[in-house]
DNA sequence: AATACGTATGTTTTT
DNA sequence: CATACGTATT
């Protein structure tokens, strides 16, 4: 056992506890997927078969690299066994097992939420009720909360609570429209992301012989993230473990962040209850981070009143201070990032791979991706509108989808008509009502005679979806003597969805068309790699079933050196040298809507402490006096995160990014951290705060521009944000000069030129045609 | 039936 | 700003 040298006490205890519950609180950068690893290596050392367990992971790339370690640890033949994954893609593969039970076929598609919301949509619309009160996005968020609250239609109309509240919010049919999204979801073999729990709880409480089957099979069960779990997976969890109540579950309660969807931190604080002698092992060196982040981070999650006792402390060095930027804009913001990563690649030999860059919500990565790009700055943005997203690849899959599941109704509606083959709305919605009237899949009643003649559906139309129907047959002939790749290339030929996007020719539809390409090589680099997975065909069912389940953590490879963009919520877990947290301004971060509780600003300050602790040498913390939001300049407040960081571990240079800045140095430079040297790092000046200050009147004439005019004008000017004092320039008609100064932000940035030909001239940055000399 | 354009409406966060 | 839907046009 020689690997329990390299973990402390606690660690140690918590690897070696066998049977029984066991609950680790486990705090940031404490080694908790270190403990994972080795505990599950350790039963495996102590004779437990690894098909007995099942660990279940925030995410699938998480679960992979666990297997992986644990493989080194006890040898590739043991760890081979071990089932290991997220929630979603551990039973979805059950449910592909075992649904038949619940009616389900074993090749079910998984909607995503847009086809959710599209299958609403359609409800609400063919049900005849006002859109502007049924709103399909409000109306699937409420389902898909019922669903993590194991509330089924069954339950909805059984509790006259619920259905008096919907009453009173003036939306009394919300339980019809419920049931018939299950039946609808049912009927074309699908389940969406609530499904694959919920009917998992299904199968499990209704037939007792498959609970059985797998309480006994699963004899130690291993939960990562636990403060992150649902109703749906904490009972989930509870029926498999209660046989032999072997269940291990990780967590740290400072770090829960999902409760929007559904997560209950309850089922961390309950865990005691809920188990007989559980054992409680706690976390609390952190090996991650220096001193001041790991203490500054205390000092803001202190505000929070719920949380579990857990005092989390380091040996590590005290490393520098957190540094906090004020940026006139959001494109500021991102030259902010930008340059001070450019410096420390330059003067500090740092990695892209070592910086990330942390946001609340996906639309703010742009700001940052334009500033990145100008400084040719290679970057990776994880999540946000995915690639898996896109309109090109959406219609790709969906094809695939009808050939692995003709009853896939999102899918069909989704092409049927594209490439357009002159089938249209209305044809569409009769087909939709009539099959559904009886009983039957889009797919199936138009390859019945007799329910196409019912429905009125006759003359070229008609042939036009016998032609659809025989098309995708004729697929699913090709997809059962080929792999996925070779049925992928096939349809994307054949549908004519590569002709339609060539003979567009413009910009856009050649950027999709390299998406197909990409999606294809994507099909084809997974078949590769399942060759090497023993049980795996390489089939277009696993492939779909990949794409609907991987986050977009999971196809991060490690090997490529960029910077990485992401929300907060997407970090969790990880961890970089550098980390800036940006946007840092009231409304945005805490969120507007999640200030209307005292819980709420608690998650957003979980969320806040969650950003801070990813870093493991130098946070920076960014925030904005204008931002562009929904098109236009607003008003920004820093952030009462910031001010909640205890003063000693931040140095609060409040700086104008465009020039002072670019001066920055990695502080780590100079060793050991000395603040009266970090200190004459700042510029000089009597105060750089108060002169970089745009004016009032700076700032109205801003906000005075058309959004469009004002981002071209402060996009002009940003061109020249390597202008700053001593650099030397030419111009056009004056010829060569210096720079004395620089004034001004964004459209209003003005130069102090000094020319060779004498004169001092003041430019406006915004129409100056100035280039910069060596 | 397909396209093109205008307007209204909304956004945290993800499997 | 981005998307989704409705209306007008071909």
């Amino acid at each position: 056992m020689k690997y329990l040298e390299a973990l402390n006490q606690a660690q140690r205890e918590a690897v070696l506890h066998k049977e029984g519950p066991l609950m680790v609180i486990a705090g940031a950068g404490s080694g908790k997927t270190r403990v994972l690893t080795y505990r599950i290596a350790h039963l495996i050392d102590s004779g437990v078969d690894g098909f007995s367990i099942l660990a279940l992971t925030f995410t699938n790339k998480a679960a992979r690299e666990m297997k992986n370690r644990i493989a080194t640890l006890v040898g590739e033949s043991e760890a081979k066994n071990l089932w290991m994954g997220t929630f979603h893609s551990v039973f979805a593969r059950l449910l592909r097992a075992d649904g038949h039970h619940l009616g389900f076929p074993s090749n079910f598609s998984i909607y995503d939420t847009q086809d959710s919301q599209r299958l609403i949509s359609s409800i609400i619309k063919e049900m005849g009720l006002d859109k502007d009160v049924y709103k399909y996005k409000q109306i699937q968020q409420r389902i898909s909360s019922f669903k993590n609250n194991l509330i089924t239609v069954k339950a909805y109309f059984q509790n006259p609570e619920l259905q008096e509240a919907d009453a009173i919010a003036r939306r009394p049919r919300i339980g019809d429209i419920y049931k018939e999204y299950v039946d609808r979801c049912f009927r074309a073999g699908a389940m969406d992301f609530d499904d694959l729990l919920l009917r998992t709880n299904e199968l499990l409480s209704r037939f007792p012989e498959v609970l059985l089957k797998y309480q006994e099979r699963f004899r130690y069960i291993l939960v990562d993230e636990y403060q992150d779990t649902n109703h749906s997976q904490y009972l989930i969890v509870r029926a498999l473990s209660d046989r032999f109540q072997n269940i291990c579950v990780v967590g740290d309660d400072a770090q829960s962040i999902y409760s929007f969807r559904g997560a209950n931190i309850d089922n961390m604080l309950n865990f005691q209850r809920d188990y007989d002698g559980v054992a409680v092992y706690r976390l609390e060196q952190n090996y991650r981070s220096t001193a001041t982040i790991v203490n500054a981070a205390n000092s803001v999650i202190a505000k929070n009143r719920d949380q579990l006792e857990k005092k989390v402390w380091t040996d590590n060095a005290v490393g520098n201070p957190i540094i906090v930027h004020r940026s006139p804009t959001d494109a500021d913001e991102g030259r902010f990032v930008a340059s001070t990563i450019f410096e420390n690649k330059m003067n500090a030999q740092r990695h892209n791979h070592e910086f990330a860059v942390l946001y609340r919500t996906n639309s703010q990565s742009r700001a940052i991706e334009d500033a990145l790009r100008k400084r040719d700055i290679p970057y990776r943005i994880y999540g946000g509108l995915s690639f898996y997203q896109r309109k090109e690849i959406k219609d790709l899959l969906a094809y695939l989808r009808l050939v692995v599941n003709p009853k896939d109704e999102e899918a069909f509606m989704r092409v049927v008509n594209f490439p357009a083959r002159g089938i249209g709305q209305s044809t569409l919605e009769k087909l939709a009502v009539s099959a559904n009237a009886k009983g039957m899949s889009a797919f199936e009643f138009i390859e019945d005679e007799a329910a196409l003649s019912s429905a009125s559906i006759g003359g070229s139309i008609r042939n036009k979806l016998i032609q659809f129907s025989t098309m995708i047959r004729s697929f699913q002939l090709i997809n059962n003597a080929h792999n996925a790749f070779e049925t992928a290339e096939h349809v994307a030929r054949k549908t004519g969805l590569i002709q339609e996007f060539k003979k567009d020719g413009t910009p856009e539809g050649v950027a999709r068309l390299e998406n197909l390409e990409e999606l294809l090589n994507g099909i084809q680099d997974f078949v590769e790699g399942q060759k090497e997975i023993d049980e795996a065909t390489g089939s277009l069912q696993e492939f779909l079933e990949d794409v609907a389940l991987a986050t977009d953590l999971d196809k991060a490879l490690d090997n490529d050196d960029r910077v990485a963009l992401m929300t907060i919520h997407l970090a969790k877990g990880l961890e970089f040298k550098q980390v800036f947290v940006v946007g840092l301004e009231e409304d945005l971060f805490p969120s507007a809507m999640s200030m209307n509780t005292r819980s709420e600003l608690e998650e957003e300050r979980r969320l806040f402490y969650v950003a801070l602790t990813r870093a493991e040498e130098q946070a920076y913390l960014t925030y904005t006096i204008n931002r562009y939001r929904w098109g236009k300049l607003i008003d920004a407040e820093p952030s009462r995160f910031i001010g909640e960081i205890d003063p000693q571990y931040v140095d609060n240079r409040v700086l104008d990014a465009g020039v002072s800045f670019r001066r920055f140095v990695d502080p780590s430079l100079f060793g050991e951290v000395d603040h009266s040297k970090l200190r004459k790092v700042k510029p000089q000046g009597k105060d750089p705060a108060e002169r970089k200050k745009p004016t009032e009147e700076q700032l109205r004439r801003l906000r005075k521009l058309k959004p469009a005019q004002a981002t071209a004008a402060v996009e002009k000017a940003m061109l020249y944000h390597d202008l700053m004092e001593g650099v030397k320039v030419s111009h056009e008609r004056f010829g060569r000069g210096v720079v004395k100064s620089i004034v001004g932000i964004g459209a209003e940035k003005k130069a102090e030129i000094e020319f060779e030909t004498g004169g001092i001239k003041t430019l406006l940055l915004r129409f100056a045609k100035l280039s910069v000399i060596n």
